[in-house]
DNA sequence: GCCGTTTTCGGCCCGACTGTTTTCAGTCG
């Protein structure tokens, strides 16, 4: 079993737990805090890396040691560090750590105290009133602790970015319109476009926050108010999304609004970065001693910082300061460069659409050229065309191209890519198609050898141009199938075929440490939206996020180019 | 345990709010 990134960057995340609980040095619980968010953020697989002779101390927050630790996990699949430090803090007390309001110090407390070591344990002790007589403890805590634990809200719940959109544009309005407030922005992971976010950070300036605040938590959507002070404030909303709100002096807006842009790693940087240059960084301003210097916007911040603006979805610590230092930040791709959408689907297989409504839809956006991507004959739920539907709709395709101005409509199929790695259609079929969009709907759970050996067969039909969702995965609601992308990528590189970033908001895949790794290997990529109705088209700015946060350019985006261009890249030899 | 605009040792981000205290520790972002 192959070991990846993330499995190590959880075994250093519950270690970083457990000698937290154990009062370790909390920069060294910081390190493996960061070793595990740098696993996380390269694309590169380690194991891999080993394999090849690499030095892991390259990687950034990895050295000497940590890189000792990692090549343990991926030679024994275990860390003897993890299990010793076991031995002494129970497993079950990072659970309780997990717990909204409880820490560290407070579960050792309650671990010596009371010998809790799990979630049962506790719930054990707030149900007798055990916990309420711990030195440190209170009624109140104690049912909070209960409330948490009946409630099983130890896992972090995230919400997908279209749906945190929803309740975030019309709570932004209502914030804006409040007496006490000037302007108002939301920060955070959903300023940064990330694919799901855990909250929503709302900054807002103003010279009366305690007004201001008033007036928020009296939002008719909010089901709790977690706290309230003079100038912060965190509510749940009934959809279960927690907002918190922070109001400042207008002349603190530019760094209220970076501080709380994060992401935390890059906030951090800066202030390190400040730091260096004598300065003094908060969500205030930047400060010399007690002098505060204009920061009044995020320009100014970071040009005190001796740095140009950096695009909030660069921010996180992925190597955005180091590129900005050297004026080597990317020139990203914006929603204005897509010239077309090369994956749609209509009322012929499971779209809500018909063909010419998309096109006028796609006209209206001003796109150049669409690609219909109905689903392949094996896809019967999803009213897969026959051969003789998609044939009939090549047909209708050329009389409605015959009717259009500026748009042309490329014929083309989302075709299955089968288990054996072979396609839903024959090669003359396929042969007749302008594109064909190559994806795997069924069998997600092959191994990752025989499930990146599958679509390297299907980029071996030299018909293939794009393979659609490379992992499959559905945010929220299922995991990315296993398959090596960098595999993937070195295939498509060299059968002159494309990787696609779906942009429908539930897929986002590939997704942005994905994008960043065909970047910087040189493979473009499509973005399609997969919209199986017209209002499906404006999902193209969710795919236009993802690139962006893999800091890809107008360059590296296949669907960028003019129709004939286009053309000649998707032509295989 | 990492790392270098503080540079190979000695630092490591910073402030608001809550609950339990009676001046502050713990937690969170």
């Amino acid at each position: 079993m192959p070991v990846h990134n993330r499995d190590i960057a959880q075994t250093f995340d519950q270690l970083a737990d457990l000698l937290e609980i154990a009062d370790a040095n909390p920069f060294r619980v910081r390190a493996y805090r960061n070793a595990a968010r740098s696993l996380r953020a390269s694309g590169r697989n380690v194991a891999d890396m080993l394999a090849e002779g690499c030095d892991l101390s390259e990687l950034p927050d990895i050295g000497e040691d940590l890189a000792a630790k990692i090549t343990e996990i991926v030679e024994t699949g275990h860390l003897t560090l993890l299990e010793e430090v076991a031995q002494e803090v129970p497993r079950g007390l990072a659970d309780v750590v997990a717990l909204p309001g409880i820490g560290p110090k407070r579960a050792r407390s309650l671990h010596e105290a009371l010998g809790i070591t799990s979630l049962d344990d506790l719930q054990r002790a707030a149900e007798d009133g055990r916990i309420a007589r711990v030195k440190g403890f209170g009624a109140k805590t104690q049912r909070r602790i209960l409330d948490a634990v009946t409630r099983g809200k130890t896992r972090e719940r995230r919400f997908r970015l279209d749906v945190a959109e929803d309740y975030a544009a019309p709570l932004l309005e209502y914030i804006r319109d409040l007496e006490g407030v000037e302007k108002a922005e939301i920060a955070g992971s959903y300023r940064r476009r990330k694919d799901t976010v855990g909250d929503l950070d709302i900054v807002a300036a103003g010279s009366d926050g305690a007004k201001g605040i008033e007036g928020f938590i009296a939002y008719d959507e909010v089901a709790r108010v977690v706290s309230r002070g003079e100038t912060r404030s965190t509510v749940i909303l009934r959809s279960g999304l927690q907002v918190d709100l922070r109001i400042v002096a207008p002349e603190s807006f530019g760094a209220a609004l970076h501080y709380f842009t994060g992401s935390k790693a890059h906030s951090i940087a800066c202030r390190h970065r400040a730091n260096g240059k004598g300065l003094k960084m908060n969500e205030y301003g930047l400060f010399r001693g007690d002098k505060r210097q204009t920061a009044n916007s995020e320009t100014e911040i970071y040009d005190a910082l001796g740095l140009p603006w950096i695009a909030p979805v660069l921010r996180e610590d992925r190597g955005e300061i180091e590129a900005a230092d050297a004026g080597a930040l990317p020139d990203l791709v914006r929603l204005e460069d897509i010239r077309g959408d090369l994956h749609m689907h209509t009322t012929a297989s499971d779209g809500r659409n018909s063909l010419r409504e998309m096109a006028q839809a796609a006209q209206e956006r001003g796109y150049e050229y669409i690609a219909i991507t109905d689903h392949s004959r094996s896809q019967t739920v999803a009213g897969g065309l026959s051969v003789e539907d998609l044939e009939a709709q090549l047909d209708d395709i050329d009389a409605l191209n015959n009717t259009l101005e500026g748009l042309c409509v490329l014929k083309s199929s989302e075709v299955d890519i089968l288990k054996d790695g072979t396609l839903d259609y024959p090669d003359d079929l396929l042969a007749k198609l302008d594109l064909v969009v190559a994806s795997v709907h069924a069998g997600l759970d092959l191994d990752e050898d025989a499930q990146t050996e599958r679509i390297i067969r299907a980029m071996d039909n030299p018909h293939v141009g794009i393979i659609g969702h490379p992992t499959g995965r559905l945010i929220n609601a299922r995991p990315a199938a296993a398959v090596d992308l960098e595999r993937l990528i070195e295939a498509a590189l060299e059968r002159g075929c494309f990787l696609e970033v779906n942009a429908s908001p539930q897929r986002l895949d590939l997704d942005d440490v994905a994008c960043r790794l065909a970047r910087d290997a040189g493979l473009a990529l499509s973005i399609g939206t997969d919209a199986h109705a017209v209002s499906g088209l404006d999902d193209m700015r969710f795919g236009i996020g993802q690139a962006q946060r893999g800091w890809l350019g107008p360059d590296d985006v296949l669907n960028t180019r003019g129709l004939n261009d286009l053309r000649d890249l998707l032509k295989r030899a």
